[in-house]
DNA sequence: CGATTGTTGTCAGCTTGATGTCAGCTTGCT
DNA sequence: AGCAAGCTGACATCAAGCTGACAACAATCG
């Protein structure tokens, strides 16, 4: 699988490279958003992971230019942006996922290997738990193909719980997902989150199921643990 | 489906056909006007996508020669001409849909189906969304076939709309499409327009939905989410 | 040419929905 | 029982979105 990664920071560069090399990815780097761009008019990748604050031409630029040359290989995108524009926006101009930095590494492979099988079955990144079906492109989350009417907030709970499906995720965990650096939060906060969404999951049988001080867990009702 | 493609840029060229191909479409690729009119004289296609400006023989000519000779084969014509000219032109010389540069190519795909399905049925260019109807090739919406009476701007809302039928459409990207490189226009511009929209279709039990924070969609009332 | 009509962007004030905080309650562990 | 962890209804706040009113402009008609 060929990976383009185009990213200029370099720790996070030499990281993310060594990382997926390591999982036998092979990796190219590129640095700025002008090189990436021209590698791009002739080399084909599998994935493409892309910072979007990139120097001489910003990612949403190379994004842009890529789509209009009809070419549709997958693209996630990284952002040290939390709002919902740049993201929308990401998305808009044919991005298929994006993360939000700080990420996890795990969380970064987990969704790119969807990126990948998704580019093989032609379909779009998803991911899935029994009959749930997050779809990362346009964060929607389905039960049987209904897609179901969820707050920002509860998306982004829902999106964290399926990555980890049937493990254990903390609070801290929680918050650190849905804040960013300047926003703060009670840990009180995630219990009302959780609890909303757990109001509009039980009607279709799914369970949060709740670690007292652990965190929180997802589970369909019949599956008992 | 056999699809021809003109198309002199290297790299849309190879973008485009391989799109194409992933669909499920047999294309072939012609990269100057002058092997395409050669070709056309002898091979038959179910739908043409025709680039303006070419090498030897322009997209022009190879249309205006395509109808000469009889033929009646559905036809795309790209254009990175902004201006409304080289648009009428070409629908004046038998083109039965137009799309200019830059564009998505889920939008083209789009369109080229609707050109086949037209061709199939010897009707025009259309875009169907249950009882409604998008002719492309006048520019009208009809409903139960009945012209609705739209103006411009939500003329091209509605085709924005119909196009991404049940896809969250942002007010980024209907900004996009109904500004040119010059003006500029306001969010709340899109808001007023999906009202007046919003209240003409209403009436006809169609919907256009507000996903907060994400953007519009189009929805028939029945169809509960 | 002036009047009428229709289109469309802007604005302001209002409505709606999202989301954090709090308080008081429930649960579960020892 | 007693305590800490967790739950949840109520409320407050804020941002997103809606829409009536208006103004600027263009097209049409007498």
């Amino acid at each position: 699988m060929r990976l383009l990664l185009v990213e200029d920071d370099l720790i996070l560069k030499d990281g993310l490279e060594r990382a997926f090399s390591k999982s036998g990815y092979a990796v190219d780097v590129m640095s700025d958003g002008d090189s990436a761009n021209k590698l791009l008019t002739y080399q084909e990748y599998d994935v493409i992971v892309l910072d979007l604050g990139l120097p001489k031409l910003d990612g949403f630029e190379v994004l842009k230019r890529l789509r209009a040359r009809g070419n549709k290989t997958p693209v996630l995108i990284l952002t040290a942006l939390e709002d919902t524009r740049n993201r929308v926006k990401g998305l808009d101009l044919g991005a298929d996922d994006y993360l939000t930095k700080p990420f996890e590494l795990d969380e970064l492979e987990a969704r790119v290997r969807a990126l990948i099988r998704r580019g093989i079955s032609g379909g779009s990144a998803k991911i899935t738990f029994g009959d749930l079906v997050f779809d990362t492109s346009n964060r929607q989350c389905l039960f049987q193909n209904v897609p179901l009417s969820l707050s920002q907030r509860e998306v982004a709970l829902m999106e964290l719980l399926m990555l980890k499906a049937t493990k254990v995720v903390s609070k801290a965990k929680i918050l650190e997902h849905l804040c960013s650096w300047d926003e703060e939060m009670s840990e009180n906060a995630v219990e009302v989150n959780i609890s909303r969404l757990r109001k509009k999951l039980n009607v279709f049988g799914i369970e949060i199921r709740t670690i007292r001080g652990l965190g929180y867990l997802l589970a369909s009702l019949e599956n008992k643990v």
